[in-house]
RNA sequence: GCCGGAGUGGCGGAACUGGCAGACGCGACGGAUUCAAAAUCCGUUGGGGCUCACACCCCGUGCAGGUUCGAUUCCUGUCUCCGGCACCA
């Protein structure tokens, strides 16, 4: 810890009285209270149609994020977001609502399997050894939880309903036109009865190159088609579907990853190097939801970064696609390049293509004898873009590398044939893995094209690019002669930038520009005086301006106005520049004999040009995501088995639902191999993969069919995507969630059909806090099975969280040396004082700074939840953490301040409890009329509304505060030596504010209070509003908006009677020496402020 | 590079919708209690000036401007730090 210095109170009361608050107190009252929500399952909420619920009841459900059981423990993180869930769920319990707020354990996964294999100990017994482990700590915490709804995604009474929501998957489809998913067996009805054409999901990206198959290829009625054909054809549109896929294989994990799984092309988890690999897998068409995933943002209550970043991982992009026509050897044309852009407005500027290592048509290019191909460099470039890893290929991303592929295109829109290139900046996984490139106009483009000398071609510019263009080409004789040029250009560029001109607007400024200078003044020589300081206010500021202006003409580097004419005229000006021009402008150079687009803005360019192209055939407005389906298979032991079996042909079946779960085989070696060669770990399980159709429920094939079982498992992310269904109804056995039960919990009403239209809100959990590390990858996953299940009518919101809140991350302190290097916290002493601290490295007797870092075993700046709990008890952990501030900032742990919260209860015990004797000391009720008491009530009030409020706005710190404040006027006010400080109805309304924080203390308090029922149950305390308002206010008094005297006014006091009280302080007549004030400005209750 | 978020005393932080900057806690300093210490309690505590003192004055929310009677809060520019994304055409 950074602080030996902070003392540690003695556990053990071996001094002072018997009953004062030690931290061998607290823990006695905390177990037993703990002890006693337990026996009187004081936290077990009912169901609707169990005995005890309130269906009156409005209901709360409050979840935190399912936590990974690490054989480590809790960490101090953990107890935050927790602490946080709990507060509010035990607020809103007083305050009258069911509330739901459940707690279990994410137990599959590669962590807990790695952990398994360093211990050499079976996943099943180091996974619930560590799941014993943190509930223990848990419930040491006294948090509210429902621990009647636990349980692990690893119990087969729960992954069976994962298996089976698999199946949902599997047996649905997007039904595009009703933008919804719908059983696979209402597709082959439509299929056979020929209502919908027989032809391959047009948007199945796995059967895009399937050979002889064209996204408009019928394959006819169905009766007519065989077997594997109509299989193949239902396949593709399946939710859940086979492909073989180039994944993200990590040789050292043996198991592949999901792209969100690989981190700068190493695993997330171990950061080990991931290569590309095709491989058969399950994956999961979350692409079909990808607008939805977009849309339905806009409805739910998320932070706005977490929304940001899932609409960027979807990635959605409105652009077009475009065929460029191909020229064979002999010239003709038969073929096409279908390119996707973004930006179909500059294609006058396409002066190249580009084509991804891996796009078909490369094949092409090595095939077709062809004069200019250099096939010896396209195999060698293909070869090492093959082999180089997505570490190497993301490295130096600063320098482009290509080959060309002799192949050459025509731009439709100029008419210019413009060769084809390899290269590896454009990705076969996005669009169509082929580019027209605009160099003048793309980063990349410009890039590539400078380091093989391609032609560059504006054709957009930007506004001070137009305006330098007009005044070139209308300057008069004497704008453009000698030097003086650059400076009428500059005042014309300066009266444009600030009036933001479009291009109609250039001759008029242009007017109005020569209007204001003298003509004559070409003999000025280009001084920076020459514009300057004419005055008129049209021209704003171009005085100040341009100077600036001359500068940026001067560096450019044109040696006559002429030149610069030249330069526009060539189309070369962004490469004189030698940057691109990325952004939106108008259009110049644009034009053939059917389409011209000179002039037009961005935005109407775009219009233009696709209805060119679609006019012609040859292109078509098109929308792109980033977003690819979900890889959701792994080779590895510790997941959830596939409820699927494989024929003798190879078809996959799905085993019947009445079979579930396919329980996951004992294992005696569960250790991946390190391997290239990818086994799934399941296929070692011979006599479990071996079974027959009849056993497992598949009725299409013969009873005695041998088939196989699948031997991947499902990712970790699976059994994550709907727990919080479960905890709804976590003990039914007939179904993954009863209707009663979702139909309350995710929408507050019980009803036993599928609700249409949709509810508001959209989302069932109420309150979902955890880390935003799970920002896209999970809350997305688990947003998409929401809304399969949502449009198969399993459930009733279309979203799964309403509103999600992240805690910040709980950081410590460290060292840091001059040269970035860390320094363990035990390796630094302070040298210098409190103040002025000088932190010194012991090893190395250097000056190291004091930083905040993530907590880490390495920096010995790792805080044990447990020590911290002997130390002060969970009451004091819980407020210390709750105080430490704002809940989703992330702040560092100081193990001194602690003692604050420690002192805070002790005062409060001691306000409240005789330590000799352990009785209460109460004041008397008659005292309550007292000055003294009528203040504590008044006080009492506000700290109630002022602790409620910051519930509702998750602002603990500031709750906290107030209740510090109450506690310290009790005992200041009335204080020790005269006696007790609260009445018994006082003490009683103090401990349930206190409930929600400090649980244990206030009911032990509670109790002894003569009460035997919990003080966590019990209504919240009301507030009187007339205990808010005070009879008279002090306002502040100030003077050009400067305080200077304080006056006492009643609280209803109007404008007038303020105002005259504020004249009439000595101090503001002073100031206004006898002169009247110009204004006075009263904000009512709040200040006054007095205007000389 | 792009997208978010944040910069306030020695430290963590507070300040409702533009209205008394620094609540509350820690630390520090001084005092009470104690044989002494721990614990506890009371007081002081943004910086500077001035004063015997009370009072009073000036400066102050990363930096530079702007809007306003009044800005931690709104606007423009800029710096730093943290988080995320990153050859997505």
């Amino acid at each position: 810890m950074s602080d030996a210095a902070t003392p540690t109170p003695s556990r053990t009361p071996d001094s002072g009285p018997a009953h004062r608050y030690t931290a061998a107190l607290a823990e006695a009252i905390e177990t037993r209270w703990q002890t006693w929500w337990d026996e009187n399952r004081t936290f077990v909420q009912p169901n609707p149609g169990d005995p005890g619920f309130d269906g009156a009841r409005p209901k709360f459900y409050c979840l935190d994020m399912f936590p990974y059981p690490s054989g480590a423990g809790l960490h101090v993180g953990h107890p935050e977001g927790y602490t946080a869930t709990d507060i509010i769920c035990r607020f809103r319990r007083m305050k009258g609502f069911n509330v739901l707020h459940p707690m279990g354990w994410d137990a599959y996964g590669l962590p807990a399997e790695q952990y398994a294999i360093q211990t050499g100990v079976h996943p099943a017994i180091t996974t619930r050894r560590a799941i014993d482990t943190f509930r223990r700590q848990l419930k040491r915490f006294g948090f509210s939880y429902d621990w009647t709804r636990e349980f692990a995604t690893i119990d087969e009474d729960y992954y069976r309903w994962t298996q089976w929501i698999f199946l949902r998957l599997y047996n649905a489809w997007y039904d595009e036109e009703r933008r919804t998913a719908r059983p696979i067996d209402d597709l082959i009805a439509e299929f056979r009865a020929g209502t919908r054409p027989l032809r391959y999901n047009p948007k199945a990206a796995e059967y895009a190159h399937a050979p002889g198959v064209t996204a408009n290829t019928i394959a006819g009625p169905w009766d007519s088609v065989d077997y594997e054909t109509r299989r193949s054809i239902v396949d593709s549109y399946r939710l859940a579907y086979v492909s073989e896929q180039l994944v993200n294989w990590c040789p050292k994990l043996g198991t592949a990853l999901a792209n969100e799984e690989v981190i700068d092309g190493r695993s997330e988890r171990g950061g080990y190097p991931v290569v590309r690999k095709p491989l058969r897998q399950w994956m999961m068409r979350i692409t079909a939801y990808a607008d939805r995933l977009i849309d339905d943002l806009a409805g739910l209550d998320w932070p706005e970064s977490t929304r940001t970043q899932q609409a960027e991982w979807i990635g959605r992009s409105e652009g077009a696609e475009i065929d460029f026509p191909l020229l064979d050897p002999d010239k003709s044309i038969t073929r096409t390049l279908r390119v996707y852009t973004t930006r179909p407005d500059t294609i006058f500027g396409a002066t190249y293509m580009v084509i991804a290592p891996e796009h078909p048509l490369v094949a092409t290019a090595l095939e077709e004898a062809r004069p200019e191909t250099d096939i010896d460099a396209v195999e060698a470039y293909i070869a090492r873009a093959k082999a180089r890893t997505d570490v190497d290929r993301q490295a130096d991303t600063k320098t482009k590398t290509g080959v060309f592929s002799g192949i050459m295109a025509v731009n439709p829109a100029t008419g210019m044939e413009i060769p084809v290139w390899i290269a590896d900046y454009v990705l076969m996984g996005y669009g169509h893995g082929a580019i027209m490139a605009v160099p003048a106009h793309d980063e990349r483009d410009f890039e590539f094209a400078r380091q093989f000398n391609l032609p560059i071609r504006d054709v957009v510019l930007s506004r001070i690019h137009w305006a330098m263009a007009y005044f070139a080409k209308n300057a008069t004789d004497d704008e453009r002669t000698g030097d003086t040029w650059s400076t009428h250009l500059a005042d014309f560029l300066g009266l444009v930038t600030s009036t933001n001109a479009e291009p109609d607007h250039m001759p008029t400024l242009l007017a109005r520009v020569r209007a204001t200078r003298p003509v004559v003044g070409a003999a000025g020589g280009g001084g920076a005086g020459a514009g300057a300081g004419s005055g008129d206010a049209g021209v704003g500021k171009r005085g100040s301006t341009q100077g600036e202006w001359l500068e940026t003409i001067a560096s450019m580097g044109f040696a006559s106005l002429d030149d610069l004419r030249n330069a526009f005229a060539e189309g070369t000006i962004v490469e004189r520049f030698g940057i691109a021009y990325s952004g939106a402008g108008h259009a110049i150079n644009s034009a053939n004999a059917e389409v011209s687009l000179d002039g037009l803005s961005t935005a109407d360019a775009k219009q233009r040009i696709i209805a060119w192209l679609d006019q012609k055939g040859i292109g078509r407005k098109k929308i792109n995501y980033k977003l690819r389906d979900w890889l959701f298979s792994r080779q590895r032991y510790w997941g959830e088995p596939f409820p699927i079996v494989y024929d003798e042909r190879g078809f996959h079946f799905p085993v019947h639902e009445s079979k579930l779960p396919v329980t996951l085989p004992p294992l005696e070696d569960f250790k991946p191999e390190e391997s290239e060669d990818p086994q799934p770990l399941l296929a070692k399980a011979k006599d479990w993969m071996r079974t027959t159709a009849a056993q497992v429920g598949v009725a299409d094939l013969p009873a005695d069919a041998i088939v196989r079982r699948e031997t991947n498992t499902m990712p970790g992310w699976a059994g994550s995507c709907w727990y919080y269904l479960r905890y709804c109804d976590a003990n039914n056995q007939s179904r993954f969630i009863g209707k009663p039960a979702e139909s309350y919990w995710m929408t507050g009403r019980v009803a036993t059909s599928h609700e249409r239209p949709i509810p508001t809100p959209i989302g069932g959990v109420d309150l979902y806090i955890g880390g935003n590390e799970h920002a896209v990858l999970h809350l997305l996953y688990a947003r998409f099975w929401h809304k399969v299940l949502f449009d198969l009518g399993d459930v009733s919101t279309p979203e799964p969280f309403q509103k999600l809140f992240h805690q910040g991350l709980i950081t410590s302190y460290a060292y840091q040396r001059a040269d970035k290097g860390l320094v363990a916290v035990d390796m630094v002493d302070n040298k210098g004082t409190e103040e002025k601290p000088r932190y010194i490295a012991r090893d190395t007797g250097e000056e190291v700074t004091q930083i905040t870092a993530k907590m880490s075993k390495s920096l010995k700046n790792v805080v044990n939840p447990d020590d911290v709990i002997a130390d002060y008890g969970s009451d004091t952990f819980r407020l210390y953490e709750m105080y430490m501030g704002p809940l989703e900032a992330s702040k560092p742990w100081n193990t001194r301040d602690i003692t604050g919260l420690f002192r805070f209860l002790q005062r409060l015990w001691r306000l409240t409890v005789n330590e000799e004797t352990g009785s209460l000391r109460l004041a008397p009720d008659t005292s309550a009329d007292s000055n003294a008491h009528a203040q504590i009530e008044k006080l009492l009030h506000r700290t109630t509304a002022k602790v409620e409020q910051a519930i509702e706005k998750l602002s603990f710190n500031t709750g906290i505060a107030a209740l510090i404040e109450l506690v310290n006027a009790a005992t200041s006010s009335v204080g020790a030596e005269n006696g007790p400080g609260l009445t018994r109805a006082q003490l009683e309304r103090l401990a349930l504010i206190l409930c929600p924080f400090a649980p244990h203390i206030a009911e032990e308090l509670w109790s002894k209070l003569g009460h035997t029922s919990a003080c966590s149950l019990a209504p919240w305390p009301a507030v009187d509003e007339s205990m808010l308002r005070d009879s008279e206010v002090e306002l502040p008094v100030q003077v050009q908006g400067k305080v200077r005297a304080r006056i006492t006014v009643p609280a209803d006091a109007d404008d007038a009677a303020v105002t005259a009280v504020a004249l009439a302080e000595p101090k503001v007549a002073e100031l206004l020496s006898g002169k009247p004030p110009k204004k006075v400005i009263v904000v009512k209750g709040r200040m006054v402020n007095i205007v000389l």
